[in-house]
RNA sequence: UCCUCGGUAGCUCAAUGGUAGAGUGGGUGACUGUUAAUCAUUAGGUUGUAGGUUCGAAUCCUACCCGAGGAGCCA
């Protein structure tokens, strides 16, 4: 007999019909009047199926009666109506197989609420619990909708390097690369002599495959990368994780308004795939994470992102009338206190500046005639903040090298990067989209360590 | 890295410097359909680690470890 899943059997199509089914225990309650009731959760939907055990079963005394959370079962039966209220079918159970039984004393994740700082201890069974296995299936979802987005719109994947020898990406503090015997480090004089480690040279994990892909897009038009990144930082907040997954997109022929354009479409297509296909688990959110979540993700669908330059940013500012811990100043970067005051209070939507001061930003974004600002654009959503970060490229030659040394690097690492302005140099732009605060956003999680499998920050990298 | 707060039963948390407690989970018993079942009863502790002050420390002091919130850096 084939086995069903749980999400399958929930619609209820297949009513007196025999079921073979398989999972996790979530909980069982007894009545000593001859039947027990075992909650199973086997991670195909968020809610789990009602199996209903008489004690006549051969194992009942044995077996089932020792059915703690956490148990795996299989159980042979026939999906009948429920006499019960709380769901519309149920399993009449006439056989049941125990894979595994879980000891509750040192089992941690019981029926009883865990905090999820706990549950980051034990990360490897966290996925097991109505949260994390919603997260999950949401987080799935999100990769699933990135890729069909993008692929509708022709653009291409790209698997960019995890490893790079470009030590520019200019995203910063990297990952050494290295097969050097730490007690036996080749010296050249007082220098370490990289030239007898595995590349040849110095190397790192990726801070960003933007540069990467930027070459791709100046020959297909358009691509995306979906891949692991590593910055060395240590960040220890509830939106910064030392390895996480980012989207970055990049097409050619393209200018910022462009850039924006698909950013505020990318975001929307996101949460509308969600909106239409976790609906239990969003209502999960709604209800146990931020009760105000399903509105806000509506509210952001139907408005249309804020368009406004930097300067206007510091203008509105200064004059709210807010008290800023930082005062707002043409020059100074945005401070999460001024990100916040305007998507929660003054827009109370997701915004998108634009045209920074060309000196709080990297090297390859395009200088604007002014003289004085870049075409970039951060696109800033209530609570997290900066969940976007992108730009139209630096496309003259001169212009670029110039960036480059200001900023006190050498032109020769990036030979390759400066050879795509030089043969049919065009204008292109794009973005990054990190990952897990996309996650954090839709699903109203408020620390990122709690939407990424196994998160790694400074001094945790368990599992 | 900086600031603030915290670490007590398997879990979630109480406890004026003076006998370490509750809820929940577990055991046992009761209940003919429960929904975080309910009721009764019972077991469960090197109070993060190492020092110090004190007649006496979960409580005060020092150092370290771990966690949370905020800031910086960024996605």
């Amino acid at each position: 007999m084939k086995r069903a899943y749980i999400a399958e059997a929930l619609k209820g199509k297949d009513v007196d019909q025999e079921i073979l089914v398989k999972g996790w225990v979530r909980t069982r309650r007894d009545s000593k009047g001859g039947f027990s009731f075992i909650e199973l959760n086997d991670g195909s939907c968020f809610n789990n199926l009602q199996i209903i055990v008489d004690a006549d079963l051969d194992n009942y005394q044995d077996e089932v009666i020792k059915l703690f959370p956490g148990s795996s079962i299989s159980v042979k039966g026939t999906l009948v109506k429920s006499q019960g209220g709380g769901q519309s079918v149920e399993v009449k159970a006439n056989e049941i197989k125990v894979y595994g039984f879980c000891d509750p004393d040192e089992y941690a994740v019981g029926k009883q609420r865990v905090s999820f700082e706990r549950l980051r201890e034990i990360a490897h069974l966290r996925v097991r619990t109505n949260t994390f296995g919603a997260v999950t299936r949401v987080r799935n979802k999100l990769a699933k909708a990135t890729h069909d987005f993008f692929q509708e719109r022709g653009f291409y994947y790209i698997n960019t390097p995890i490893i790079t020898a470009n030590d520019c990406e200019g995203a910063g503090e990297m990952f050494r690369v290295t097969t050097l015997d730490p007690d036996a480090i080749p010296r050249n004089k007082d220098e370490v002599d990289y030239s007898k480690d595995f590349f040849g040279k110095e190397s790192f994990l990726t801070v960003s495959g933007q540069l990467a892909v930027e070459s791709f897009a100046c020959g297909l038009s358009n691509a995306y990368t979906f891949g692991p990144t590593f910055r060395a930082e240590n960040s220890n907040t509830s939106r910064h994780l030392a390895e996480f997954w980012m989207i970055e997109p990049e097409m050619a022929f393209a200018d910022l308004a462009d850039d924006a354009d698909l950013a505020e479409e990318y975001i929307k297509y996101l949460i509308t795939t969600v909106l239409n296909e976790c609906a239990e688990d969003m209502d999960f959110f709604n209800k146990r994470i931020d009760k105000t979540i399903l509105q806000t993700l509506a509210h952001v669908n139907e408005s249309e992102f804020v368009r406004l330059s930097y300067t206007d940013a510091i203008d509105i500012l200064s004059k709210s009338g807010q008290k800023f811990e930082f005062e707002p100043a043409w020059g100074n970067d945005l401070q999460t206190e001024h990100e916040r005051f305007l998507t929660e209070k003054e827009f109370k939507k997701p915004i998108i500046v634009t045209d920074y001061p060309r000196d709080i930003k990297a090297f390859y974004m395009k200088q604007n005639d002014d003289g004085k600002t870049v075409a970039a654009m951060d696109v800033l959503v209530p609570k997290i903040g900066e969940i976007i970060g992108g730009s139209q490229r630096e496309d003259n030659i001169q212009k670029l090298d110039s960036r480059i040394k200001e900023q006190g690097m050498e032109l020769e690492p990036y030979w390759w990067y400066r050879d795509l302005r030089k043969f049919g140099n065009v204008p292109h732009a794009g973005f990054g989209l990190g990952f897990e605060r996309m996650v954090q956003f839709v699903t109203g999680m408020d620390n990122i360590r709690d939407v990424i499998p196994f998160p790694r920050t400074p001094r945790s990298a368990d599992f």
